[in-house]
RNA sequence: GGUCCCUUCGUCUAUCGGUUAGGACGCCAGGUUUUCAACCUGGAAAGAGGGGUUCGAUUCCCCUAGGGACUGCCA
């Protein structure tokens, strides 16, 4: 080993980590490429790096503003940061093509003067027998005329790759084809492009979905023929549909803001995503990214594919409800609050759910649910009660024993009107009235909240305030037995 | 068709040759109880099938079956 090669082998070693994510722009922030961008970006945490977003817009015709906005929107709501400037690859052209032509040079790579019709006859013989695509402009000596496309001449023997996930693969190379490098029109390809641009943004670990695993095989022999440094590979599982199936427009929720509408915070999202898949001993809730980060590993990563699971998803989304601080909740809550409500919250509203938080936080798993639940506190009166409820109000006796509370409640000035106090308040009325709880619990709970679940009865009081409480209870007394 | 990847409770997973195969979600039963939750206790529930290797396989190898990816001048 000479001095040079000695000082590359250490500069490999020392390089400091990093990775990308590399989406294409389809149209949003597809769930498993945003897990894939959890990957990269704790793995780039744990290891010190960085993480990088680079756009793979090298098809102009399906390339659009619009869907690269989404996939920014997408991974801003999701929390997921990337560090440097976005690499737009459609912009890298001339070092795309500037790779091809060097390989062009060492030929290891040739001009096909193929048409399509005839790569298509080949290509139909070719399946029927098994084997990979050769172009007969391969060994140069014939060259044609008219258009051509840059042709990537597969090398003789085997590839093997050493993934950190799957361990290590190898392919006989003439499983490969002669693959296209820059096209008819001299636009570079995706596999050049991403080969060229991860090498020129000095990317250590490519983590991405195991689509792209014989890719990898592919790619790695163009590393080789332009003498540059593999990276590391770790191709990470699809997630798959509830069914086991592949995850389709069919199973619905196929992008991040899918998730965002059903009511998922984004923290607790990233917990499940970045859970699904990687396992660090039994641990599963993780409400603080750094702890996320500082154990995360690409050997951790399991190698079969994991299936959504809504109730998992729901659970960890609670925890997260459960811990996220009010202000966050808040802001995150709001809009689920307001379709709720059908307004904007009024600030007493606003209010009094602020204060309900406590109660609210326990039963709700996802931010639709938190709405529902909170409904009864800004329902406009007089409440709408019927069926069952109502049917608690007719019960013989309830409206002598109703006012009687309401009596004592109505002596009871606002400056006591806390929970504490009301629980002692109602205790003490049951016991004097020497009734069970259910008997004025019942009634009371359906005239001030209509039936819709709602905290424990003082809570509830408490939170709705003397005024709101005094009236609802009035509105109710015509409909009491 | 060809190449490659995958296979532990229903689901997500732990196990890195020797365990009563552990945890979580869900489910069931009980407790608490003022609706709905939360919470507490307990329970049922797994190594795809068949061959090897080994004193010993869930763990290593092979075959079969099943699932998946790729097979584009898409990414």
């Amino acid at each position: 080993m000479n001095v040079a090669s000695d000082f590359r082998e250490i500069q490999h070693m020392t390089r400091p980590v990093r990775t990308r994510f590399a989406p294409s722009p389809t149209g949003f922030l597809h769930i498993g490429g945003a897990r894939t961008a959890l990957f990269n970006r704790y793995f780039a945490d744990n290891m010190g790096g960085e993480m990088c977003l680079r756009i793979e817009d090298t098809d102009i015709k399906r390339s659009t503003p619009e869907a690269t906005q989404a996939i920014m929107d997408g991974l801003a709501w999701l929390g997921v940061a990337h560090d440097g400037d976005i690499v737009l690859q459609s912009q890298n052209q001339a070092a795309h093509t500037a790779a091809a032509h060097a390989l062009l040079e060492r030929g290891a790579a040739f001009k096909c003067y193929l048409t399509p019709e005839e790569i298509e006859a080949e290509r139909e013989k070719l399946r029927s027998a098994g084997t990979a695509f050769r172009s007969p402009f391969r060994d140069g000596g014939n060259d044609g005329d008219g258009p051509y496309v840059v042709r990537f001449r597969v090398p003789d023997g085997q590839t093997r790759i050493s993934d950190a996930v799957q361990g290590d693969v190898v392919w006989e190379n003439e499983n490969f084809d002669d693959l296209v490098l820059l096209r008819t029109d001299g636009t570079p390809t995706y596999m050049l492009a991403v080969v060229v641009d991860d090498h020129d943004m000095g990317i250590t670990h490519v983590i991405r979905g195991d689509d792209h695993l014989i890719n990898a095989g592919r790619q790695q022999q163009l590393y080789q023929s332009l003498k540059w440094d593999v990276p590391n590979w770790a191709h990470v599982p699809l997630i798959h549909g509830p069914d086991g199936k592949k995850l389709s427009k069919r199973h619905g929720a196929l992008g991040a803001e899918a998730y965002r509408d059903m009511g998922y915070l984004p923290s607790g999202l990233r917990n499940y995503l970045v859970k699904l898949g990687w396992a660090h001993g039994d641990q599963e809730i993780f409400l603080d990214d750094s702890d996320i980060a500082a154990v995360f590993s690409l050997d951790g990563i399991n190698s079969a594919p994991a299936r959504l699971d809504f109730d998992k998803m729901d659970h960890i989304n609670a925890q997260h409800i459960a811990n996220i601080e009010a202000d966050r909740l808040l802001i995150y809550a709001k809009p689920f609050l307001e379709i709720e409500a059908g307004a904007p919250l009024s600030d007493k509203i606003s209010t009094r759910i602020r204060a309900a938080l406590p109660t609210l936080r326990p039963r709700s798993k996802t931010l639709v649910e938190l709405a529902t639940n909170a409904a009864y506190l800004f329902d406009a009166r007089p409440l709408d009660i019927s069926g069952k409820t109502a049917k608690s109000l007719r019960r013989e006796g309830t409206a002598s024993l109703v006012r009687a509370l309401t009596s004592r409640l109505e002596s009871l000035e606002d400056a006591k009107w806390t929970a504490d106090t009301l629980q002692t308040v109602l205790s003490d009325f049951v016991a004097d009235q020497e009734i069970g709880f259910g008997k004025i619990g019942a009634p009371v709970r359906a005239a001030l909240t209509a039936g819709a679940p709602s905290p424990d009865l003082h809570d509830v009081l408490a939170l709705l305030g003397r005024s709101e409480v005094l009236a609802r209870l009035d509105d109710a007394i015509p409909l009491m037995g």
